[in-house]
DNA sequence: TGCAAATGGTTTCATATGTAACTATAACGT
DNA sequence: ACGTTATAGTTACATATGAAACCATTTGCA
């Protein structure tokens, strides 16, 4: 009998169960991130996560925002009171449809993004120095197939 | 020119970034199935891990529970609290350890056991599906690198 | 036009979660 | 034995999060 056989009611092994696995995996790597520039700048990674779609796209209206980070508009919405009180994002109404903000990164939340950008990258780095280059290559492969679809 | 290089300070790519992805990712996963037996049995995730593993290991104290679980003690006590109370999880004192809980599944517990250890392993396997065979074992050995060590 | 429905965003409320303080018991060193 | 320290577990408080209600504005259409 080469293989064992876990019934379906089996008790689950959670340290063989995917789901578990990448929970364990996520949280611990988004928490060391997240511990990283909350010390420093006192920034949730909500507010980070925002901060960095707005880098990249300048001029997003809050919905927009909520799209791009998957977040519901109502945690955008929270993020964005903190990061514009904290003069890190800049609020516009939008010309020709009141309700609508305008938002974009100001000077000073420019040079928070040079910090803390460079730190994420490093904790990407070191994560993925427990690889080797044909590990992450299947990882990158894995992780867009399993992403595909749903979301 | 043929490789693009990003400066360490350019904007995050979030969609190409490993932490968030994996946050993504395991978040999707993990609430589809708490979705799941939530409905059908009013159960939290942390609940659900800690049934699980008192169906693995009768007899555990909360300690135990939560060591693991990778859960902190304080989310193991409130689980605990609300497992007894559905009647769920039976708690009797250690003898010898007045401090020391002895814990494990009632009947009613097996019974939802029973029917929350398959619905989790069907989500896994949908999962799994959208691998090929080769995938998944480079999958299963990525993990075990990425969660060696640290946890 | 003008009114119902949709949209962008905020506020409210109820629940979840994390940290620190606390209680009870046990272990340790003298 | 006895006081100090450590351990198991719970409670309290402060903060985070999500769902639904809400306000303002805009859109669609009779």
């Amino acid at each position: 009998m080469p293989e064992e056989h876990h019934p379906d009611h089996a008790p689950l092994e959670l340290e063989h169960f995917l789901p578990y696995r990448l929970s364990i995996l996520s949280n611990a790597v988004s928490q060391a991130i997240a511990d990283d520039y909350q010390r420093r700048f006192d920034l949730s990674m909500t507010e980070w996560r925002v901060m960095a779609v707005l880098a990249r796209f300048e001029g997003l209206s809050a919905r927009e925002v909520a799209e791009r980070t998957l977040m519901d508009k109502v945690a955008v919405s929270r993020a964005l009171a903190k990061l514009v009180e904290s003069g890190w994002v800049t609020r516009a109404t939008h010309d020709g449809d009141k309700r609508r903000s305008v938002l974009g990164l100001s000077e000073a939340g420019w040079s928070v993004h040079e910090v803390v950008a460079p730190m994420a990258r490093t904790h990407e780095r070191e994560l993925l120095a427990k690889l080797d280059e044909e590990e992450r290559a299947w990882l990158a492969r894995i992780l867009d197939k399993l992403l595909s679809g749903s979301f």
